[in-house]
DNA sequence: TCAATAAGCAACCAGGAGGTTGCCATCATG
DNA sequence: CATGATGGCAACCTCCTGGTTGCTTATTGA
């Protein structure tokens, strides 16, 4: 999951979708400098991530934004936040004894 | 920065490191199947990335955690969730209407 | 019905990531 | 001071990643 976010054009493709909006390949990739092919690439690795999800309607394939994962992220980045304050306190508490 | 998170060595280390404790290399490397040679590498990645910081005290090598882009990261993560919600409220508002 | 649009599939390529091995330098200490 | 612990450096290897090109297959709409 940060192995996804951890790549430039799919944060940027995810920010694109992340307002809601449902969108195809053709239109993600058309204010890039990338390949049509390269972003499609990039979509899929998004999408085994949980991160997105598509479905086909008519000739286009459509993808939207998953928020799920990026909350566990969040909830996981709060945790190693929570670990070292819990050991901030701890010195805290050792140095002051 | 999610880049150097998208790895499981790497992450495994930080969470080593997250309780405040500073440690060596051939600690951190102790219970791992890697080399010693492969943890210095992750611990690079991490260092370039601000996650960690070295310093050299005596003939080892002392690794620290570095909380500030966490908390970047954390912020960021807010930050797109804040983008969807922003995105429900106004397609409920729609539908509403 | 046929041309244009949207996308899937497969092969290919260069470079970087992750890992190992071997060797050398430095420090601590019995 | 000699020896073991610690780690830096460099070369090397393999495989995945990010990207491209070329071609085929729907779908749509004039």
């Amino acid at each position: 999951m940060f192995a996804a976010l951890g790549d430039r054009t799919r944060l940027a493709l995810l920010m694109k979708l992340s307002d809601g909006r449902t969108q195809s390949i053709a239109r993600l990739s058309a204010d890039t400098r990338l390949t049509r092919q390269a972003v499609t690439k990039h979509l899929h690795v998004l999408e085994r991530a949980g991160l997105v999800s598509s479905i086909r309607v008519g000739r286009e394939s459509r993808f939207a934004y998953h928020p799920e994962p990026v909350a566990a992220a969040r909830t996981y980045l709060d945790m190693v936040a929570a670990h070292w304050d819990g050991a901030l306190s701890r010195l805290r508490a050792m140095v002051e004894e």
